[in-house]
DNA sequence: CTGCTATATGAAACAATATTACAATAGTTG
DNA sequence: CAACTATTGTAATATTGTTTCATATAGCAG
C-alpha cells in the first residue's frame, strides 16, 4: 500500500523516522559501511522531519543537546550519508533531507534490503514546496529516456542529473 | 540553421557576445526594463564565456578593470539579469551564466524580438560539462508533460523547476 | 593481546557566498 | 523645481563550506 508522498502537516512522524534509522543500520552493514554514532546522529537530525535542514541547522541543534562540534564535523557526516543515498542535497537552497524512497517497500515487506535504489545512476526528482519546506521524491525512472534523448542529440554524457520542481504540496493546498 | 549547443573551444566567442548584448538591449528597451550601465556591465561579464561564473569572481573582474564595487552591487544586477531572463543561476555551483535561447533564431532571421522566452513558466534544462564547465541550455518544453504528471499525480502545484544534468559535453569527449 | 594501519573525529583558522540596513544619487513625473 | 521612485554606494555582518594538522579509534595481522 503506497503511502503519500506528503503526509499530513500533523501525522505521527516517529514512524517515518523509525522506519529510516532501522534501514540505514541494516543497509549499512550489508553494504559494509559504517554507520558510526555521529553519522548515525546526523542522520537522526536529517530524518527528523520531511523538510530540509541546513548543516549549521544541524550544528546547533547538536549543540542544543550538549553535542558541540566544528561545522567540518558536521559536514563530514552529510558527505558520507549523501555518499551512501542515505540523505540528499537540495541544491537551491544548500539543506539536506533524507531519502525515504528506499524502505517503503523493503520494511513492509519484510523484503531483502535492496542496495542503493536512489544511486547517482538515476535522475533525482525533488517536488518541493515552498510554502511548509517538505520535500516530496519521485521515481527518477520515468524522465531518464527523455534525458537520455536530450543529451544524445548533443552528444552529451550524462553522469549525474537532479530536478528540482518547486511549487505548493496538498497539504499546503488544503489548509490555505 | 542551428548552431551547435557546445561549441568548439577555440570558437570565436566575439559573435556570441555581441549577439546576446545587442539582444538584451533591444529585449530591455521593448520590456521596459533599465539595463544600467551597471547592469550591462554585470552581463558582459557573465557573457563572456559559455562557463558559469561566481559572483566573486565577476566582482574580481571588474576590480581588475578599476571598477570597485562591494558585493552587494553585483548580486543586485545579477538578480535583476535573472529576473529579466538574460542570465540563469546554476544551483548545484552557486553560479551564473548567460541565456543564449532568447536570440539564436530572432537576430538572424530578423524576426522581431520575442520576449521572455526562458521565462519562469517552463521548466529549465542545462546541461553542465565537468570538464570544461561549458553550459548547454535545452529547450524545456518536452519535459514539461512529464513534470506535469508526476506532479499531478501528487497533487502538487509547480511553480517553477529545474533540471541540471552533468556530464561531459562533445567538445571534451573528443579531445580526451 | 600488541602493535600496525586505515579510518574517523577534533580543533582552529579561514575561505567563499550572500544579505541587512541605511545613506546617497539618478531618473521620472507632476 | 519638488516630490517620488528606482538605482547604486558603503559598511558591516550573516551564512555556508573548506583547509590543515593533530588526535583518537576501529579493524586487522602477527
Amino acid at each position: 500500500m503506497k503511502q503519500s508522498l506528503f503526509p499530513q502537516h500533523d501525522h505521527d512522524h516517529s514512524d517515518c523516522t523509525s522506519n529510516l534509522m532501522k534501514f540505514a543500520d541494516l543497509y549499512c552493514q550489508q553494504a559494509g559501511l559504517r554507520l558510526t554514532k555521529l553519522r548515525r546522529t546526523v542522520l537522526e537530525k536529517v530524518a527528523a522531519s520531511h523538510k530540509a535542514i541546513g548543516a549549521y541547522q544541524i550544528l546547533d541543534n547538536l549543540a542544543a543537546d550538549g553535542q558541540k562540534l566544528a561545522p567540518i564535523s558536521v559536514y563530514r557526516s552529510l558527505d558520507f550519508l549523501q555518499e551512501a543515498g542515505l540523505i540528499h542535497r537540495l541544491e537551491s537552497t544548500n539543506s539536506y533531507f533524507a531519502c525515504q524512497r528506499n524502505f517503503d517497500d523493503d520494511l513492509t515487506n519484510n523484503n531483502p534490503i535492496s542496495l542503493n535504489k536512489c544511486s547517482e545512476t538515476s535522475p533525482l526528482v525533488f517536488l518541493i514546496c515552498d510554502n511548509c519546506g517538505a520535500i516530496g521524491e519521485v521515481e527518477g525512472a520515468s524522465i531518464e529516456p527523455l534525458i537520455e534523448t536530450v543529451a544524445n542529440s548533443e552528444k552529451f554524457k550524462v553522469k549525474h542529473s537532479q530536478l528540482e520542481i518547486k511549487g505548493t504540496c496538498t497539504s499546503c493546498q488544503a489548509s490555505s
